[in-house]
Order: C-alpha cells, then structure tokens, then sequence
DNA sequence: TAGATTGTTAATCGATTAACAATC
DNA sequence: TAGATTGTTAATCGATTAACAATC
C-alpha cells in the first residue's frame, strides 16, 4: 500500500495537524470543518482538504471531520501503531535532555541505552537508562532490535556512529550533529542542525532592521 | 536595501552553503566551481548559481567562486558580521544543553542570562552563566539589549513567555516548546519542534516496509 | 586564443489555491 | 429539502532546472 507520489511537504505538515487534532480533543472538541482548522493552523482550508485527501476521504460533506477519527488516521499514517526501539549516542547535555523527554516514550519511541566514548559518563544512568560503552553499541542495537538511533556526538564524532551504524540493523538516524552524514545504504536520516536554524533567524533579524 | 522577494527556501539553504564553505575554507581550497560544490552539497549547479545571484555576482565567468570571499558574502548576508545578545528562558536539560553550545558563542550568540520559576535552579552558574529568577526577565532584557530569546521551557509555560516578551524590546524569539505561539507584534519566530521531526522520521520507517 | 564557468533568461515541473459538482 | 462542506478537477503561482550568451 505504498503511498504513490506523496510530497515530503505534505508529509511535513502532517505531525502539525497531529498536534492540533490532540489539542482538540484534548478540549472536548468533536467535530472540525477545513475552514475552521485553517484559521486555527494556518494553512488554506482548500490546502488541508488536499493534504488529507491525499491518504483518503476522511471527511463527509456537509459535516466536516470527526476529530478523534482524524486523529487516529493521521497517527497511522505517522506510523504511531506500534512502538520503536531507540538508543541515543553521546550522553552529553542533548543527549540527557532528550533521554529525558517523556513525550517520546509516550508516543512509542522506546529508549533502550545510551553510549559514550567518555568514562566519566560511562555507567551512570539517565532517567533509569544506563550509559554504556560505544564498544558495546553494534552488538547492542542488533539484539536488541534497535531501530533509531538519536546522534548526539559533537560534529566529529557523528560520522564515526553513522559508520557504526550501518553495519547493523539499524534503520533511522535523528542527527542532531551539525554535519550531513555519508552513507551508501538506504537508512533515513532526519537532521535537526540547530546552528543552520538559527543562522535564519539572525537573517531575518538583519532584513527587519533595514 | 531590502533584498526583494528573496524565498524562504532560498534564506533556509544559505547556512548549509556557510557550512560547506567553512569547511572548504578549513581544507585550505581556494575556489569552487558551482559544478564542484553541487557534488558536495547535493543542490544542482544551477540552483547553486540561482541561489547566489540572488544577492549578487559573487563568482567569475570561467574561474567559479572564491571561497574565502563567498564563505564571507554569505556570513554577511546571514547576519554574522555582528554580536547578538540572548537569554535562554527554561534551564532544564536543553536549556543547559544549549547553554553549553560553543559553536553559538562563536559565531556571535553572546548569552547574557537563563530564567526559570524553579527555585532549585535559580543560582546556578551554567557555563559562567547564572540562572536568574523569572521575575526579573522583563527589566533585564531590556536593559541589556536583548534581542533574542529561547524558550527551553515546557509546552505550557511557552506562551506565557511569549506574552511577556511582547512587552519587551526582544525582536525574536527561538522556540523549542512543541505549541506555536501566539504574537501580535511582528517578532521573529523560528520552531525547533523536535516531536514533528521524530514524526517523520517514524512515517518514513513504515512507508520504508511497506 | 580556447576552454571553462558564470549570470541570466526561458522552459519545466510541482505545489498551492480556486472553483464547483457531489453529497451528507 | 436546504445548507454546509467535502472531494476533486482545473487554474495559478512559484520554485527548480535547462540552456546558452557573455566573459574571464
């Protein structure tokens, strides 16, 4: 059921429209036309019909959307129906911080372990998740069925893991090392180069001005 | 000397252009060819020469492109060529990450303060900065020229911090809180919304079996 | 000069918006 | 039934790519 041809800005927008929808029915909300979730996330009600359309015809005329049915069809397609096996290399401040943000686990984003080429980071244990050697990551991740992997290295480091990381099992990488990783096989990458974004702002800090 | 039209796709590949050509630049390679560069980079040639005229002619007919000049154009055009004050609201683990980040400092993101309500963290000293209590956040962004804050803080602490930089002369705002904020003004928003991200990264893992 | 490569215009491609018939 | 709103086709808009004259 391969979806044909859908766009990666589509796909992009989805987890926005995932957050209003919870927002929604956290607040009791039941129902929702494209016109009224257009003033609310800012996007055409004409572009929001295509967007959903785009995965079938979750609305009915006359009506709108169910808000919870939206919900849960837009959580599929996220692919929110089971849970992922992660791990998180490098046990600096980012990687706690993201070993400590219980949204993820609540979404289904499993951490299993920690690595770190440190010794003094080596052992301990980060919201009861332990830290252990970047010898041991390979065989780690394989038994245990690890499918993402958080890189979290400085900007050296990142390449050396993703290295690592195709000789096993391993099928997705959240780089947030401010370098565009090679890699021959097809495992998806997602970065967040945090620098690049605020490079952006400072952009439209300098264009405000003048 | 508002650049015209320029698109946000355009502004949003500029940092990776710095990037590349900073690296260039540490390599000790002069010049570039549009043809070279769209092997590294991975935009087409075409697109690369598009990209850049937008701002002006920076290379030569037969030649290409002087690194060192071009990796310094673009530093401008991003902003670069001066020093921005910052606070980071939020000292929990990715304030602090953040807090650490040498590479912002670098390049001339000088952090004057953190804030937070938690008075367990109100004191602290993070990378020579102190945490100071929420209280005090409007009278010292303004009296130390902040233009720039980054909100570390939980979903539902965000919007009120944006409410109080409404009242301030902060111009932007860099935000890592999964909710979008509400402005009136016209302030500066960039979104780090990381579980949008993780969600493609989740989407892409079950179109990739399918 | 000949070769290389830009700057820039034109062509193509894809994404967004508009419009409206279908239908709840 | 009348009104509302979707699903979907067509029109528009904008971004990317191709092509090539200008020129170093």
């Amino acid at each position: 059921m391969k979806d044909k041809n859908i766009s990666v800005a589509v796909i992009r927008r989805l987890p926005k429209y995932h957050r209003y929808l919870k927002e929604m029915l956290d607040n009791d909300i039941k129902r929702i036309s494209s016109k009224e979730l257009s003033k609310m996330i800012g996007f055409t009600a004409s572009q929001i019909r295509q967007d959903l359309n785009n995965f079938g015809g979750f609305g009915q005329q006359g009506y709108g959307y169910n808000v919870e049915d939206l919900y849960n069809e837009i959580g599929k397609i996220l692919g929110l129906t089971r849970q992922y096996n992660v791990v998180i290399v490098g046990a600096g401040n980012l990687g706690q911080a993201l070993a400590n943000y219980s949204s993820f686990d609540r979404l289904g984003f499993k951490l299993q372990a920690m690595f770190d080429v440190n010794p003094k980071v080596i052992g301990l244990k980060i919201n009861n998740v332990e830290v252990m050697d970047m010898d041991k990551f390979e065989q780690f991740v394989d038994e245990n069925n690890v499918e993402i992997v958080y890189i979290c290295t400085s900007r050296d480091g990142a390449q050396e893991v993703a290295d690592k990381i195709q000789k096993t099992k391993v099928r997705a990488i959240w780089n947030f090392a401010p370098v565009d990783l090679k890699l021959k096989s097809d495992i998806i990458v997602e970065n967040i180069h945090l620098i690049d974004n605020l490079l952006t702002v400072s952009y439209f800090l300098k264009e405000n001005l003048e």
